[in-house]
RNA sequence: UCGGGCAUCGUCUAAUGGUAGGACGUCAGGUUCUGGCCCUGAAAGUCGAGGUUCGAAUCCUUGUGCCCGAGCCA
């Protein structure tokens, strides 16, 4: 256990990294100012689905609030009919609980919170602190100034109260059209803060909801129903992205004007990846133009498409802990998030052996019709993970890759009169080459030292290359998906270079193979099941896998020290 | 142009006026029945200019660069 391999069993708390918002935290807690309380939420808008970069949001969130003792909310933030559907709610909920998380039955909407906010938005119309605006949107955009010049009071901004609450009321009674009012609160038409601009809290939308039907035609902007559903959950720390830094003084006032419990707003610099896209907009794109399957496509950066693809929730966690919170905009190498994968999964994920694409090698002097059980580890980190057994005969299939005719030097594996261990087994010497019609090698010709198998006495001889391989009578076929990373170069977001980022898509994103020859064992693999085969990377099984025709998506490559090599020449 | 924010190895991130450290990546080597894992080592950074101080990544001034902001989106 104090073998730094199994850091992951680490107590969180140790495996934590520091990061800006724990002093922020550590002194609220000093002061008292929220009795020492600390209670977070993640709230996402249920109109797409989640990402890694919420799962950095999510696990700082959750974590903040495991680290201190205190909660974390569920909030979905549905104030926008028109774009929100409850699909999403439950696509939602499913990648929470995939990372690990759990809230506990806090689970809650915005829109639970509407008859509140209608009644707090009265509240600051009988204060003067809002009123109702004919203008149009057109004319509301124009009166807002620009982010040069002030901007000018609307003509309807010093009306009663008692015209702001019978007009306020006729809005949601449904007397008038989508557009034609609006209830904005009374700030600063000067400020250099555009978001103090006498924002619009309500604005008439008559769209069904996904939860409250037909029972609103307003519905609140954003920046009215956030703080407030922070401060009825009793939220102490708001944490959310920079971008809404400018939203902070609002933030602030609103609550302030209604003299209700006060959260802290705390910003930090949302994930940026290199070789993908995490933009709604760019992501949705993908999706639509078939440039992906779906939104669970392996490929994809989504939670779902990564699980599906084999990541393990483990590595998630790992990564979002290694790649710390920050004020400062940065982009993470994937390389990072690939070092995660592999990390957990070569702890966790048993070894098999999987040929996929399969050069036959007969061994000569091995006795036809024969065959014999080899005695196999599951996995070199974990002796717990114990033995299977892999059958052996004078006919198996090895890599074509792991062949050459005419190899460089360096090149360990089999090639004319060159020695190689087969794994688990024996060490076997290329005799004869056969070819075919177009001089393509069709099958290699060997023979076997019988004193070497794994684990005998005279097992031990020492030969540069270890191949994995599988008996050709008793390997079943299975289908293998090769994926690599989306985009060839590193940052297909960044819109100056790449106006068209699909321009940048990878063509070898996704490589299907379909004559693989698997170790018998796997085609019992259930959808998820995770493995490495041995020398070729980590796989898990797709959902689409059956017994009868067993299929696995490559998670991540292992780290290919020969490929560089072979690169450089 | 107005308001807000941010600048530390290639990348991400620590250092709270006192030895600039870690991780990924890169390179070199060791070990190995996975060219994996593991181990050892190396190269690599405080945006510029002034100032305060015994001492500055940190404080001050100033310059430069980048990000966010003019939805009845979130």
């Amino acid at each position: 256990m104090n073998d730094p391999k199994h850091r992951q069993d680490a107590p969180e708390a140790e495996r934590n990294a520091a990061n800006f918002i724990h002093p922020l935290i550590d002194e609220d807690n000093r002061s008292g100012r929220f009795g020492g309380r600390v209670h977070t939420r993640f709230p996402p808008e249920p109109n797409g689905y989640l990402h890694i970069g919420h799962a950095k949001s999510i696990c700082l969130n959750f974590g903040l609030a495991r680290r201190y003792g205190g909660q974390c909310n569920l909030r979905f933030d549905d104030t926008n009919p028109t774009r929100e559907e409850g699909r999403f709610v439950e696509a939602i909920r499913e990648d929470v609980r995939w990372l690990g998380f759990d809230w506990g039955g806090r689970e809650y909407f915005a829109s639970d919170y509407f008859g509140q906010l209608h009644d707090w938005a009265v509240e600051l119309i009988r204060a003067g602190k809002a009123y109702v605006d004919d203008l149009s949107a057109d004319a509301i955009r124009e009166y807002r100034g620009t982010l040069s010049e002030p901007g000018r009071d609307s003509p309807y901004r010093n009306r009663t109260v008692e015209k702001n609450l019978d007009l306020f009321r006729r809005m949601r009674a449904g007397e008038f059209a989508d557009g034609e009012r609006v209830l904005r609160a009374r700030i600063d038409m000067a400020s250099g803060n555009l978001n103090l601009r006498d924002p619009v809290l309500y604005r008439i939308l008559k769209a069904p909801h996904h939860r409250t039907g037909d029972t609103w035609c307003i519905y609140p902007m954003y920046d009215w129903a956030h703080g407030q559903s922070d401060s009825i959950e009793g939220v102490t720390h708001s944490i959310c992205t920079l971008e809404f830094e400018d939203h902070r003084p609002l933030y602030d006032w609103f609550l302030d004007a209604l003299g209700v419990h006060h959260p802290q707003q705390i910003e930090f610099a949302r994930l940026n990846l290199t070789h993908t896209v995490l933009s709604k907009r760019k992501l949705l794109a993908l999706v639509n133009n078939g440039h992906v399957a779906g939104w669970d496509d392996p490929r994809m950066p989504t939670l779902s498409g990564l699980r599906r693809r084999g990541v393990p929730p483990q590595s998630v966690h790992d990564f979002c802990e290694r790649i710390g919170v920050a004020r400062a905009n940065s982009t993470v190498d994937i390389a990072l998030f690939d070092h995660c994968v592999r990390d957990f999964m070569n702890r966790a994920a048993p070894r098999m052996m999987a040929v996929l694409r399969p050069l036959k090698v007969v061994i000569e002097n091995y006795p036809e019709g024969r065959s014999e059980e080899m005695v196999a580890e599951n996995n070199p980190e974990d002796p717990a993970a114990g033995t299977r057994t892999v059958s052996f005969s004078r006919e198996i299939f090895i890599e074509r890759e792991d062949f050459m005719e005419d190899p460089p030097k360096k090149y360990f594996r089999l090639a004319p009169g060159a020695e190689v261990r087969l794994k688990h087994a024996y060490i076997i010497r290329c005799e004869k080459v056969m070819k075919g019609a177009a001089g393509e090698v069709v099958e290699v010709l060997c023979r076997y030292d019988p004193e070497s198998k794994s684990g005998q006495a005279q097992g031990g001889r020492k030969v540069k290359g270890t191949l994995h391989w599988v008996s050709a009578a008793h390997a079943v076929r299975a289908e293998v998906r090769l994926y690599e990373h989306l985009f060839t170069v590193e940052n297909p977001g960044d819109e100056k270079a790449h106006p068209d980022f699909t321009a940048c898509l990878n063509p070898r994103s996704l490589e299907v193979l379909t004559d693989c020859r698997v170790e018998p064992g796997l085609a019992r693999a259930n959808p998820g099941d995770r493995f490495q085969f041995l020398r070729m990377g980590y796989f898990a099984a797709d959902r689409d896998s059956t017994e009868k025709a067993p299929v696995f998506n490559r998670t991540v490559t292992l780290r290919d020290t020969w490929a560089k090599i072979a690169r450089k020449g």
